[in-house]
DNA sequence: TCAAAAGTGTTCGTTTTACACCCATGT
DNA sequence: ACATGGGTGTAAAACGAACACTTTTGA
C-alpha cells in the first residue's frame, strides 16, 4: 500500500576503504572498477562500496542496471542511525558500532510525483578485512575507485594540481584562496559521464568531502574515521598515501612527517622496524595510533 | 488520515538576524526575549526568529506554550527547498531567493511511535528591515536573544572567554586545540534551562555554528549570509561587533581592520565619513561590501 | 584639556612550505 | 657503487596576535 500524501524517506550508506595493491586480502578484479587496465598498478586506493541495484522493491530500480549506493527506506520504529546499521549489517554484514556520521540530505527529484522519496546519507569508513567476506554475492557488492595514487599522479601530470584542494573521480574542489572555491565540479560538471547517476555521484562526493576534513590535520584521522585501515602499525609512507588518495592531493614528505609527530601527533613510534624488507631503501621505522587523544 | 507505515518529514527553518539596540526599526520589547533586563542596552544582538506554537494541525504543539522555530511538513510535490521558502513566505511574509542553507536533521524521538517526524533544518539570515513588519500578528512572531555585545562582555567577565571558540546563548564550542573540542555543550548541558526546548536549541546551536564558518575569515561573510544587514554603508567597527556576535568571540579592533581590508579584503572604502555625529571620537570612515568577490 | 574612538606602525612567535643534505639498506 | 626511500636541519615566507602610538572628534 503506497502512502501518497507524503514523501518517503530513505537513508544510504557510503561506505568507504582503502587499501593498498600489495595487500594480502586484495579483491578479485571483478569485484573493482578502476579507471585504468585491470593489469596496472595503482598503489593506495580509496574506494566506496556499491551494489547492483536488483532488489526488486528498490525505488531507484534502473533497467539499465546502474550501480548504486546501498540504501533503504526508514521504517516506523527506526532512527535514521538504526536504519543506516541495519543497512550496513543485512547488506555488508558489517556490525556497525560508533562509526557512522550524517552528511546531506538529498531530494531525488528524478522519482515520480506519487511516490517520492527522499535520502539521507550516511558514511562510514571500514577495513578492508571487515568487507572482504561480503564482496560479490547476492548483490553483486563490488568498489567503485573513487581516487588512488595512480590516479592523483595521473591528474598532477595533466593539470597543475596545485590550483586544488582535493580532487577525486567523483568530483574536485577549490582551495579556499581560489576565486571558484566553494563551488562543487562534479563529474558531469566536468564533462564526464556520472560513475554511480547523478544522485549516487553528489552522495559519493559529499562524503568524501565531508571525510577529508578528518585528513587536514584538525581532527585525529583514526578516531574521526573510526577505522585503522593500515593495521595496529604501520610506515609513515603508506599513511603519506593514505593522506594523500583520501585528500586527493599531494603532501610532501618531511611535511607530512612533522605533521603527523610533531606537536599535535596523532602517531608515535612503535618500537619496532619495518621487516618486510622486499623494498629498497633505508628501512622504515613502523608507527601506531596514539590513542587517547580528543581533539 | 494519519499515515502510519513510514515517518513524514518536516522542514524547518531557523532565521537568524542582527542589529543594533539604536536601529531606528527597532522591535518593541515584548517581541524580544532577552537575557538581561528591558531597559538595558545590549548593543548589537543576534536573534533568531520564533513562534509560539498555537497551530491547531502542528505536530510539535506544546500545552505549556514553548516557543518554536517555524516549521511545516512536507508535502508531496514540493522539495525540501520549496518547503522552507513556503514557511519563509506564508509565516514571515519573507520572499526568500537564493539565501536558504541546509543544515541537519533531527529524529524526533520525542514524538509517538505512531506519528513520527523527522525534521531537516534550514537557516537563513535575513536583515530587520524585510522582518520587521511580520513580528507580533497571529502567530506571535518574536526574536529570542542568541548573542549580543553585552551578554558576551558578561560571559567574558566570568569566564575566561579565550578558551572557547565561540560562545552563545544556545550553546558553546570550545576552540580546536581544546581537549574537549568537537564536544557541543548546549544550555541543557551547562546546567540551564532549554530556550526552545530541547529539538529548538539543537536546531539553533547547529544553525549558528554552521554560520560562524562564514565569519571566519574564510568566506566573504555578505554573501555567505547572503543579507546585508547593516545597509549598503557601515562602520568598520559595527562590522566588529557583528562578526563578535555571530562568532560569539570577541575580536581585537586592529586585527578585524586587517582581516577586512588587506589580502583577500571584503569591504573597500565607501569614500565617505560617517556623518551621524552622535559618538564621540574620532568620525569613522564608512565601508561597503566587495561583491565580485567570490571565496 | 581630556576622554573616546579611528586608524597605523612594529614586533614577536607560530605555522607553512620549500630545499638541502645525510642515513641505511638492497641490488 | 649506486639507486632508493627514510629521516633531519634550516631558512624563507606567511600569518596571527599583541602592543604602542598617532589622529580626530565631542564634551
Amino acid at each position: 500500500m503506497p502512502t501518497a500524501l507524503y514523501p518517503r524517506l530513505s537513508v544510504s550508506v557510503t561506505v568507504f576503504t582503502a587499501f593498498d595493491d600489495h595487500h594480502p586480502l586484495m579483491p578479485s578484479h571483478s569485484q573493482l572498477s578502476m579507471p585504468v587496465s585491470e593489469s596496472e598498478r595503482f598503489g593506495m586506493g580509496l574506494w566506496v562500496v556499491t551494489r547492483k541495484d536488483n532488489e526488486p522493491g528498490s525505488y531507484q530500480q534502473d533497467p539499465e542496471g546502474l550501480r548504486v549506493v546501498p540504501s533503504s527506506l526508514v521504517r516506523m520504529d527506526e532512527s535514521l542511525r538504526t536504519t543506516a546499521l541495519r543497512i550496513l549489517r543485512d547488506e555488508l554484514g558489517i556490525v556497525g558500532d560508533g562509526r557512522l556520521r550524517q552528511s546531506r540530505i538529498f531530494d531525488a527529484v528524478e522519482t515520480t510525483a506519487d511516490n517520492r522519496v527522499i535520502s539521507v546519507n550516511f558514511w562510514a569508513f571500514v577495513a578492508l578485512e571487515e568487507l572482504g567476506p561480503v564482496l560479490g554475492g547476492r548483490d553483486q557488492v563490488g568498489l567503485e575507485m573513487v581516487s588512488s595514487t595512480s590516479f592523483l599522479a595521473a591528474t598532477d601530470r595533466d593539470n597543475a594540481l596545485e590550483e586544488y584542494a582535493g580532487i577525486s573521480r567523483f568530483g574536485l574542489r577549490y582551495g579556499n584562496r581560489h576565486p571558484q572555491a566553494q563551488q562543487k565540479q562534479l563529474p558531469r560538471d566536468i564533462g564526464g559521464a556520472p560513475l554511480l547517476g547523478d544522485l549516487g555521484d553528489d552522495m559519493v562526493f559529499y562524503a568524501w568531502r565531508d571525510m577529508r576534513y578528518g585528513f587536514t590535520g584538525q581532527y585525529e584521522p583514526f578516531a574521526f574515521i573510526g577505522s585503522q585501515p593500515l593495521g595496529e602499525a604501520f610506515r609513515l609512507s603508506d599513511l603519506k598515501d593514505l593522506f594523500e588518495v583520501v585528500r586527493g592531493q599531494t603532501i610532501q614528505a618531511d611535511q607530512f612527517r612533522r605533521m603527523a609527530t610533531g606537536t599535535r601527533a596523532f602517531v608515535e613510534p612503535a618500537g619496532s622496524v619495518d621487516s618486510s624488507g622486499s623494498r629498497p631503501g633505508k628501512p622504515a621505522g613502523l608507527f601506531k595510533a596514539i590513542k587517547s587523544v580528543r581533539r
